[in-house]
RNA sequence: GGGCGCGUAGCUCAGUGGGAGAGCACCUCGGUGACAUCGAGGGGGUCGUAAGUUCAAUCCUUACCGCGCCCA
């Protein structure tokens, strides 16, 4: 009964319809759901992942305890949408919080998002503009209305989508840079740095944004190489007729805020004229000529014009030569009122114009250069041309603060992998700039200081606190007014370490889980907001923020170009969940994540992994219908079968490795672990050799079939609890299906396993070697001579020792049906005419198949090996013979080079005999 | 200009001071009681170029060529 049902199944199974109904199948404990023949992501993930988020698992648990495992997630940009970036941090942050979950830690893996400034009020602005309206025509307050309402609706977008990849961050402890508490922090960071001094106001030059008309950081500015001219000018020499300095410039409106011409203080030409003074032309001011060592004499004349409003270097040779600083433009880089009259309101390319036209009149250019030159763009859009504009704005003393920071890397404290990221972190450490926090936006933390008369500023964290510092200074109420700007938003994600913890108030979640045990993040954010957390985390907490910092690759496009949405090159990993299921995303990027490498991403390789995923969802079907039911009671230790002690050793192997891996964040070399021996080891190999013992109903030995069904089994679990991590959802589901198991059971919960060390037995391990090799050197043959896959034919072995002739008889079945044999038999008198031989070990294989193969072909692969290693053999011979090769190699490496010459030469022997024999026939 | 990194099979990429690897692609065979999203087998690389260190270099050093990124 039971078995023409399995026939009837088994006809369905082949059949070419795509079967997407489960099949009932009868099995010992009645009627089981049966797999279905492939693994079908969308089907799973949703429920699965809702049973998980539910089941509460994913929280921290502060009371336990059980040792802490913190993570930060690197809060994405509330605007934002998910990229393959996001997915591969996420990523590498699950297989480690899943992974120390089952290790018995309490994993903390703290998300939440980024409210981005800049990025945010541009969506909103946009949004507005769509409908007609304009940020001013609401106020500020109306205009904070509208983001936060759209931060409620949007806001969740990239959480969720994080949600798709299956990844478990604590959910219930989601937090935002704008949160009430984060914002608490923010305020007591700013004025304690406040009254430490290391806040300042300072009226210096930045990066200007003439569009968005507020401070850009230095970090956000873009230099790129485009082409464009250098003006060669002549200033007329005050006092002296027709005399002239020349100077060269890509820019010459700026001239209009000229306030000296400069030149090398060795230069010989210009000497005389140190001291004078040009008459600078349009405007008409005479201007000193200073020396300065900025003024390089190799360059165009050697003469630069000085314009310390609007370029970095002229800034600090004005300082030097306390130059006037004119500021020649307003807010959206239009002339303002410090220039000739007929250049007011001009926008800043309008007035070059006008300005070339002028001196061309004049005839004071000498002559105009076509040269390449960096000019820097906004980093976001690429489309607007930063101006160095000078204002006053808000700055931290990095300086200071990056001592320590520095030192924490240096002294080992936080370590830096892959380690010469660490160079990276230094160079821009040792050099770091003041760093200026204020922005003139609406969407963000405003700064919590108060402006009062007389220029007098209070900084204090609340309005009422302010006041009061007022009223003590002046002996009466006086009128304050907020200063209207926000602060940097990587100012607020530099306290994230601590602020979601809790800080300032001294919460059981900041005692237990700060410092942090590691930080993923990709190294394009070392900068902007590894460097600062470290410098703020060790100023407020005393401590640094996390032990380890692992930079993962970039995910490029297949040309490595980074992926942006203007370039149009991005590729959205929700689109790969869809195909292929989240597991074959997770495990691609995974397999891809090798140290200090960027990924370029091709979709092939996600296809294979999905592959992957199906064969061990085949396996977990084939051990299904062979009734192979994990036994709790099992001990792996115990079992006697040789193949089933070497699976069982190798998943102890293979088990130490993905962990070492780990340890080493070598998630690629863990990938590639568990896929070899998945499908490599226990698919290829293991349960080929169960099918003799489950499969043969002839066979009366239930001891064994028992022994290899809970092995199988046994083994099929592992690999879902090790593989889990990796791809949770196919071995989620795997585990639910393979077993009756308690409510609420799921790999989620599930321990890492500890084996005893006498799982792996040396002998085993070495007889199931001889095996694979016995097995493959006759496949390998058959196929190279041709012989049809399906020809059953006999095989014959001679000069074998004892211990291969004990080896043939127990392996007898799986060596026939897997090298497709009639008959295996020794042979001791001669070789038949016509045969195929080969060479395992001291053992001759022969194949007796005259009648079917070609025996010109036979001769050729014979002397086709035969020179492969005769050739060998001379290479090696060359080595031995080396007299200083002897005496200066390591022993064991001299042994070695001699048991590969004596193992090649028995093989060379052997088929130089079995060809002698052919020319013979 | 300075720094970092990369050039290994047709493609995407691992890797190592002593016998060149994977996946995909390609070729041959296969409709077999887990799996054609599969199985078995195979071809294919003077490991960018040149010099040096070493008994031994794809690996270490230097130079050069090509490419990428960061910083100025």
């Amino acid at each position: 009964m039971k078995k023409s049902w399995k026939r009837l199944l088994a006809r369905l199974w082949t059949s070419k319809t795509n079967l997407s109904f489960r099949v009932l199948t009868l099995t010992q404990n009645g009627i089981d759901l049966m797999l279905d023949k492939t693994f079908q992501p969308e089907k799973v993930e949703s429920h699965r992942y809702e049973e998980w988020e539910k089941s509460g698992s994913f929280a921290c648990k502060p009371q336990s305890n059980m040792a802490p495992f913190c993570m930060m997630m690197p809060p994405p940009n509330v605007t934002g949408s998910l990229h393959i970036g996001h997915a591969l941090n996420a990523t590498l942050h699950d297989v480690l919080a899943r992974y120390n979950r089952m290790n018995n830690r309490d994993v903390l893996w703290q998300p939440g998002t980024d409210h981005a400034g800049i990025a945010t009020q541009m969506v909103v602005e946009r949004k507005l503009e769509a409908e007609g309206k304009h940020r001013r025509d609401l106020g500020r307050e109306g205009f904070l209305e509208e983001v936060w309402k759209w931060k409620e609706e949007s806001g969740g977008t990239i959480v969720n989508q994080l949600r798709r990849l299956g990844v478990t961050p604590d959910w219930s402890r989601e937090r935002f840079t704008m949160d009430e508490g984060l914002s608490a922090s923010v305020r007591k960071v700013f004025v304690q740095l406040y009254k430490e001094k290391l806040i300042y106001r300072d009226k210096r030059l930045v990066n200007w944004d003439p569009k968005l008309r507020t401070a850009i950081s230095d970090l956000e500015v873009e230099l790129r190489e485009q082409k464009g001219h250098m003006w060669h000018i002549k200033y007329p020499i005050e006092g002296e007729e027709e005399r002239f300095i020349t100077v060269a410039t890509t820019r010459p409106e700026t001239m209009l805020g000229d306030t000296a011409v400069a030149v090398h203080p060795d230069d010989e030409r210009y000497k005389d004229l140190v001291g004078k003074f040009a008459i600078l032309p349009i405007a008409n001011r005479p201007i000193p000529i200073v020396a300065d060592e900025h003024a390089d004499p190799e360059q165009g004349s050697g003469a630069v014009k000085i314009t310390p409003a609007h370029d970095f270097n002229d800034f600090e040779v004005g300082k030097r030569h306390n130059l006037p600083m004119i500021s020649i433009f307003d807010e959206s880089a239009c002339i303002n009122d410090n220039a000739p009259e007929d250049y007011r309101g001009l926008e800043r390319y309008d007035a070059r114009k006008k300005v070339l036209g002028e001196l061309e009149e004049l005839d004071l250019i000498v002559a105009v250069e076509d040269i390449k030159h960096a000019v820097p763009y906004d980093e976001k859009t690429k489309s607007v041309i930063i101006e160095p504009l000078l204002t006053d704005q808000w700055y931290v003393d990095a300086k200071t603060l990056a001592q320590p920071a520095i030192e924490a890397v240096r002294s080992g404290d936080i370590e830096i992998i892959p380690k010469q990221q660490e160079n990276t972190y230094y160079a821009w450490m040792e050099n770091i700039q003041p760093w200026c926090i204020s922005r003139q936006l609406w969407w963000g933390h405003q700064i919590p200081a108060w402006h009062g008369p007389e220029g007098a500023i209070f900084v204090a964290e609340t309005e009422a606190e302010a006041l009061a510092e007022a009223r003590e200074k002046f002996g009466e109420d006086v009128r304050l007014d907020r200063d209207p700007d926000v602060l940097d938003t990587w100012f607020s994600s530099a306290l994230w370490p601590f602020s979601t913890l809790g800080w300032p108030e001294e919460t059981p979640e900041l005692e237990k889980y700060y410092p942090g045990d590691v930080l993923i993040t990709g190294f394009d954010i070392i900068f902007f907001w590894v460097a600062r957390m470290i410098m703020m985390g060790i100023h407020f907490m005393g401590d640094v923020p996390f032990k380890k910092v692992y930079f993962h690759a970039l995910v490029r496009d297949s040309k490595g170009q980074k992926m942006s949405k203007t370039k149009g090159n991005v590729i959205d990993p929700l689109e790969l969940v869809d195909e292929y299921g989240a597991d074959a995303v997770r495990f691609t990027l995974m397999a891809m994540a090798a140290q200090g490498r960027d990924i370029k991403l091709a979709e092939e390789r996600i296809a294979g992994y999905r592959n992957f995923a199906t064969k061990l969802w085949n396996a977990a079907r084939y051990c299904q219908m062979n009734e192979c039911l994990p036994n709790p009671a099992f001990d792996p230790a115990g079992v006697t079968y040789t193949p089933n002690q070497w699976i069982i050793g190798a998943v102890s192997d293979n088990k130490a490795a993905i962990e070492k891996a780990l340890a080493g964040y070598k998630f690629n070399d863990a990938a590639s672990v568990l896929y070899q021996f998945v499908w490599g080891t226990f698919c290829d190999w293991y349960l080929e050799f169960t099918k003799p013992v489950l499969q043969d109903n002839a066979l009366k030995d239930d001891a064994l079939k028992d022994e290899t069904k809970q092995t199988t089994a046994w083994v099929l679990e592992q690999i879902l609890i090790l593989l889990n991590p990796f791809m949770p959802y196919l071995t989620e589901e795997l585990y639910a299906a393979m077993a009756e198991r308690p409510a609420g059971a799921s790999l989620l919960t599930a321990k890492w396993p500890d084996y005893d060390s006498g799982l792996k037995k040396q002998e085993a391990m070495e007889e199931m070697d001889w095996l694979l090799r016995f097995i493959s050197e006759i496949r390998s043959v058959r196929s190279d001579m041709n012989v049809p896959a399906g020809a059953k034919i006999n095989l014959m072995v001679k000069d074998s020792a004892d211990k291969t002739n004990e080896r043939l008889k127990s392996y007898d079945e799986i060596i026939r049906r897997m090298a497709r044999l009639e008959d295996i038999a020794r042979l001791d008198g001669d070789v038949p005419h016509g045969s195929i031989q080969t060479v395992v070990d001291e053992a001759t294989i022969v194949l007796p198949i005259a009648d079917i193969i070609d025996l010109d072909k036979e001769r050729e692969r014979l002397k086709k090996e035969i020179n492969k290693l005769s050739d060998d053999i001379k290479k090696i011979d060359q080595k031995l013979g080396n007299k200083k090769f002897i005496d200066n190699a390591p022993d064991e490496v001299v042994a070695e080079q001699r048991n590969r010459k004596s193992d090649a030469e028995t093989v060379l022997s052997k088929l130089s005999q079995a060809l002698k024999q052919l020319e013979a026939a």
